[in-house]
RNA sequence: GGUCGGGUAGCUCAGCUGGAUAGAGCAACAGCCUUCUAAGCUGUGGGUCCUGGGUUCGAAUCCCAGCCUGAUCACCA
């Protein structure tokens, strides 16, 4: 990185010294050589043929000239077409990997005292159904994002806005109480997630039943929907809820209490957490002061019924209730009121929602409605929208029993990675917990990084029959190759080598070392780039890239073997420098690395 | 119909702020373990980058039109 802006800086003086003109750095195309070409870095030498005058082969032969004598950093040099491929000095490869070997935590930023606040909210579950591969792709992504913006250098609170409330709630409190006979998690030895959700389904079940045996009187769909008892009774029991009914509410703490221990055992095993935690019960009724002091503002307007409104065709968009005719919020004054909340708690630059595309016409009017109500971080709004998962017959129901459960899905994840390491036989003399916390991190990093390495933007599918793959791009291939590093260094270790701080800059290398260290020192930018453009897939992609290299020069070199001693520690130290870029870009996945599987 | 995504190998996906002959993995086939972990490495086959125009020295990438596909346009959350 270093060596490009030297390069690009030369090449600046150079253009200026050949032909008298002035280009701006960010006018020079410096890019990574093509692998099937001899260098390191091409010069696109197209764009300055206006002020050369010349041939493209003829300018990239000038300009390439200049650099060889006055760029000490350029030791060689090739013309093909319009591009000029530079070869870089090995001795500031070596200078590049002992900067990179000084510093600890390699491109990631340091969070300061006075740096901006990033609010990330994710995961956002309702409490009557337990998590699901939907979920899953949320948290991962909310989770990572988080780690991303940290390495950016900004302060972080994660934060998961909890539907507590609501009539899928009385629902499931409904069937419990009608069919539950008194069942608990720890009577059912069930999950209390599953087992509200158990109910939720029931629920669906009688009342499907129920619209039949209407619609078998001759009614109409909605007649029968209208007529319906027991969604009567959910809605009483909503009515009973909103009131500050004793029983009822007893019984909405009970269950949701099940719930988030549920919740909680599935998060801690996924690797998530949040630094703070909002249920809709508590904001679901601050939006409504909000839009009423919009409304004496003039920026709403009340209608004859009496309902709030936001007009929004200045913006190209329509009109939005703010508020039902009774007075009551709807989802945009709860997120309204939970915005404003937040803005209490902390002192917001930037919010973060880690919400599914389905939602995107929501997030763009929730934007507009908070900028005209004054919060700073209004406009700038991030929607990280991602896509749906799919499975191969189409979306997942829940109500159907078609969803992918999260915690199922993570044992079979560690199951299979559990199996696969027994038949290998790469369990041999490790101990039962080692051998289960290895399952663990490898099947959950396999899970993740299938998840996390596609474009968010995308809706992708998942075969539930196809197992997830350990092979080729996937988790534990670069698990792997951690793993491998760690046991050439521990074998290092064990022969009484230690590794030097610093390297003498008079190696010889091979293009592949060179090429190595050029990609380990893109981590930084790779970082970067994740960064603001929001997408944890740069750095599933740039760690698959980084490790499919080192195989290869795993495969083709030798380390501990080899006889010059020097390039011996030099391999050595790319090599920790290697798992040390990997360690901290899987992290930033929140995906683990073992040091043995 | 309006708005916003997506369309790249049989499948899953990179590449998209314009650059060289469009890349990986899976699947198929063929090789490589007495040598630092074979969850690895190497090779073979596989492409109208949705279509048609345009801009450019140069387009998978940018612009226009169209096609396919998903989401959304609720007094549900």
């Amino acid at each position: 990185m270093v060596i490009e802006q030297q390069i690009t800086g030369a090449v600046v003086t150079g253009i200026k010294t050949l032909y008298g003109a002035d280009v701006a750095a960010g006018q020079i195309q410096l890019q990574k050589t093509k692998k099937e070409f001899k260098g390191h870095l091409t010069l696109v030498v197209f764009p300055f043929l206006r002020v050369s005058k010349k041939s493209p082969e003829q300018t990239a032969q000038e300009i390439g000239e200049y650099l060889l004598q006055n760029e000490p950093a350029v030791a060689e040099f090739n013309v093909i077409k319009g591009f000029l491929n530079l070869t870089v000095a090995a001795s500031c490869w070596v200078d590049l990997l002992n900067q990179i070997n000084a510093t600890a935590s390699y491109g990631i930023v340091p969070v300061t005292e006075n740096a901006p606040l990033v609010m990330i909210e994710y995961s956002s579950p309702n409490t009557n159904k337990p998590l699901h591969l939907g979920h899953v792709r949320n948290n991962l992504l909310g989770f990572s994002l988080a780690e991303i913006m940290k390495a950016n250098g900004f302060k972080v609170v994660k934060t998961n806005i909890v539907n507590d409330r609501g009539i899928h709630i009385c629902k499931s409190m409904l069937a419990w109480q009608k069919w539950g006979n008194g069942a608990t998690p720890e009577s059912t030895g069930k999950k209390g997630d599953h087992l509200i959700g158990d109910f939720y389904v029931l629920f669906d079940k009688h009342y499907k039943t129920e619209l039949r045996e209407l619609e078998a009187t001759g009614l109409k769909k909605e007649e029968a929907e209208a007529q319906s008892k027991l969604m009567a009774e959910a809605r009483e029991m909503l009515r009973k809820w909103e009131a500050g009914d004793k029983e009822t509410v007893a019984l909405w703490k009970k269950m949701n209490s099940w719930v988030y221990a549920g919740f909680d055992e599935t998060y801690k095993r996924m690797g998530v957490d949040f630094d703070k935690i909002y249920y809709e019960s508590e904001t679901y009724l601050e939006g409504k002061e909000k839009v009423l002091e919009g409304l004496e503002k003039g920026i709403f307007y009340r209608r004859e019924d009496g309902s709030v409104w936001a007009d929004l065709t200045p913006d190209g968009l329509d009109e939005k209730l703010l508020l039902r005719a009774d007075g009551t919020s709807v989802y945009m004054t709860q997120d309204i009121g939970t915005a404003k909340l937040r803005f209490d708690d902390y002192p917001i630059n930037k919010m973060i929602y880690v919400v599914g595309n389905e939602q995107n016409y929501h997030f763009q009017v929730l934007s507009i409605l908070l900028d005209k109500l004054g919060f700073e971080f209004g406009k700038g709004l991030v929607h990280f929208s991602y896509g749906m998962v799919e499975l191969p017959e189409g979306k997942m129901k829940s109500r159907e029993g078609t969803v992918v459960d999260a915690d199922d899905l993570m044992e079979e994840m560690v199951s299979t990675a559990r199996d696969i390491s027994q038949e290998l036989g790469k369990l041999d003399g490790l101990t039962q917990e080692e051998a289960e916390r290895i399952a663990e991190i490898v099947g959950l990093g396999s899970l993740k990084y299938f998840i996390l390495k596609v474009d968010p933007r995308k809706n992708m599918t998942f075969n539930p029959k196809e197992s997830i793959d350990f092979n080729g791009n996937t988790g534990p291939f670069i698990q792997y190759t951690y793993a491998r590093i760690c046991s050439v260094l521990r074998k290092a270790e064990e022969q009484g080598i230690t590794l030097p701080t610093e390297l003498p800059l008079n190696i010889e290398l091979s293009e592949k070392e060179e090429g190595l260290v050029q990609l380990v020192a893109d981590f930084a930018t790779t970082v970067k780039e994740a960064g603001t453009e929001y997408s944890p897939a740069f750095i599933a992609n740039y760690i698959y890239d980084l490790v499919k290299e080192y195989n290869q020069f795993y495969h083709d070199f030798s380390i501990l073997r080899e006889e010059n001693e020097t390039l011996k520690i030099f391999r050595l130290v790319l090599s920790a420098n290697v798992a040390k870029v990997v360690k901290s870009g899987m992290n930033l996945l929140g995906i683990e690395v073992p040091e043995r599987m």
